[in-house]
DNA sequence: CAACAGATGGCAACCGGTTGCCGAAACGGC
DNA sequence: GCCGTTTCGGCAACCGGTTGCCATCTGTTG
């Protein structure tokens, strides 16, 4: 004991360490959690040993280890990250940087990285930017020396500061592909394609998209693959926005729309699409009579509309998962040249958004005409009570 | 600079520290971040001293802090949050753990907690327990040192649980009442309250309860609310469940429902109320015409559905801050005892899942008689691919 | 019985900031 | 010109683990 507690004197502020129980009168106490000295002292053996007990096991006689831990059990003993961090850099935290928490698609994605952190025995630090590049590079910054590396879904950033970011920490960036940066993506070529395809043979002849965020790269990669197939297949592809990939955003095309209507309409994600819905009907167009709508994502509440709205589904929680697998794999010391960009599929799920185009006339004419009674109404009724 | 480097010598490893600017050819090269050791090398005075300049404003000369400041932002010097952290315990994070992530109700709580966090320069870590009980408690134990304190939004642990850490470190409870821990609900009881008297002012006589998880405290409180007004409104409460608080869910209980059908029914929450629409919708009922539907929350795609749902909306994302500030007021010192429970009151909104009791038939017949081929149609037809 | 290898545990120097205390310098008053 | 105050920067001891190196102790082998 003599030693042991002339080790300890030194650090101690000047009296007796506290008991570790201490448990004061009312509110958070904050009792003082055991550390290894605590450990250390119960056991009669060195704090270096206490360490090496739980992070090197076999390096200790496993009598001595299993004394330890005992103790350190009985005591309520846990390893505090953050001064093992400080030595070792190893957190067990990941950052998971979202542009938009509320966003229904970054809920699966969130659920997928919290899963696959948690199997691993991470935890998870999450920052939402709320859309905002500058935002987002201030979260990244201050996350950086928190965490072993950093998922950034939906970067605003520009490529040059991802790279400089994943110069730093592992880094993973989800939809969307940045040189020398590894990637974890949906297929949105074939996706887009695949909707084409669809509009195209339910006799669509004329597709517009509809536009989401310029500094959205999905978005970008989801109208060059339209433009791509519009030869192809036959098609007339035009394009209107961009527009928020909201609901509101999805109101406010559908009146962009009726400008130059079409019979058909895929939009950058599903709350555009079901904005859009909303839109038409509130004008008098109905879906999917007089207007095909196709989203993207899946989200939830895209089979709840009326009418159920086609999309094409993204493998959202797959998406987290992989992204949060690849990230811990560079942390493991994988090279970050072995997975370039991860491609995950993309499957089209057909619902009631979509039919057969209408021969019967060739021009549509909801923009000017007004429905019966009914259709007005139940517009009027379902947009009461704002959130 | 000679008392300097002698200084730092000694926790040099063996050799030159590397330059802050390193960059290794490939993938993340893990550059060395500065540290306060090297803008204080770099600006001339001691560590403490550049600590200061940071951390405690007007203790050093304003000239001195510039310049360290100045050197500091040329070396792209950050605090580290770990090594501050290890040593005041103040690092600038907060918990937040929650039942199911991809939960809208969460969603809009966590946007609310994440701003009121960033508002305060904190930043947020996220647990997400998938429901049980066990996984919560080791969430929060292992967040627990990392944290300055932690919001548990619908927590599933024991009351005695919560009390034990909120012992440790500031805590505040969301949607629950713990006693002398601080918490922030909503005013069920008025709200089930205004749902009873809204249904009650429609003409429903009988209506019947949709419950959630049984392990849910706002159940219990919506539920004993209910029955409370029962007898003062003159209106007959039924009760099925629980029901997982899922659209699922929902399906479900219009199947039990429809066992022993009444003209008006109040879910638990909105995806129990969708889910039972849906339901209720393939079984032929028409709502309101037959039945009229309320939910709780107000969530993304309560007012998507059709017909729009009726419901007590709970101000989330007002939870999310409210929850956040208060735990950042007790971070900060204040008294757990000023704050017992915040109560935020709930809103009814009216839209098109409630009506006026249809008087033409004293008993429902929808659980037997087969309705006009349109909405048997349109049920079946939103319900094709599933998510 | 000496020499040697392997197993174990302790010492002490880190990781990067924070902060109580001290001494030097600058300043003001008489 | 002397003495009491401030102001300001540095020293060194923390925070709680981790880990390279060394001392000791044990069991082997020649």
């Amino acid at each position: 004991m003599g030693s042991l507690s002339l080790l300890r004197q030194g650090r101690i502020r000047g009296g007796k360490r506290l008991p570790c129980v201490v448990v004061r009168g009312y509110g958070h106490g904050v009792a003082k959690l055991p550390t290894i000295y605590d450990v250390a002292e119960a056991a009669g053996v060195a704090p270096s040993t206490v360490s090496r007990a739980f992070s090197r096991p076999g390096r200790v006689n496993s009598e001595t280890a299993q004394r330890i831990r005992d103790v350190a059990a009985d005591l309520g003993y846990r390893t505090n990250p953050l001064a093992r961090g400080l030595s070792t850099a190893r957190t067990m935290t990941i950052g998971l940087v979202i542009a938009d928490i509320t966003n229904p698609v970054y809920a699966e994605i969130m659920r997928g990285a919290q899963i696959a952190a948690a199997d691993a025995g991470y935890t998870m630090l999450l920052a939402d930017t709320q859309g905002s590049g500058p935002r987002e590079r201030e979260s990244v910054e201050r996350a950086m020396p928190l965490v072993e590396g950093i998922v950034l879904a939906s970067s605003r950033m520009s490529d040059s500061a991802i790279r400089m970011a994943a110069k730093q920490k592992p880094l993973v960036v989800l939809n969307r592909a940045v040189v020398d940066v590894p990637s974890v993506v949906t297929d949105n070529p074939r996706g887009a394609r695949r909707a084409a395809e669809h509009l195209g043979g339910l006799g669509h002849e004329v597709i517009t998209y509809v536009a989401g965020p310029e500094a959205s790269w999905a978005d970008g990669m989801r109208w060059r693959a339209l433009r791509e197939v519009e030869l192809e297949l036959g098609l007339k592809v035009r394009r209107i926005g961009p527009f928020p990939p909201t609901v509101r955003g999805g109101v406010r095309a559908a009146q962009e729309l009726s400008k130059h209507p079409t019979s058909a309409v895929i939009a950058y994600n599903d709350q555009l699409a079901i904005g859009l819905m909303r839109g038409l009907a509130s004008m008098g167009a109905r879906v999917p009579e007089d207007v095909s709508v196709v989203g993207f994502d899946n989200i939830f509440g895209s089979d709840l509309v009326t009418p159920g709205l086609t999309t094409i589904a993204a493998p959202l929680r797959v998406q987290g998962t992989t992204a949060v697998k690849n990230l811990l794999a560079l942390v493991g010391g994988a090279s970050s040249t072995t997975g370039k960009a991860v491609v995950l599929p993309t499957r089209l799920v057909v619902r009631a958004s979509t039919a057969q185009r209408s021969r019967k006339r060739t021009a549509p004419t909801w923009g000017t005409t007004t429905v019966s009674g009914p259709a007005s109404k139940s517009a009027r009724r379902t947009s009461a009570g704002a959130r």
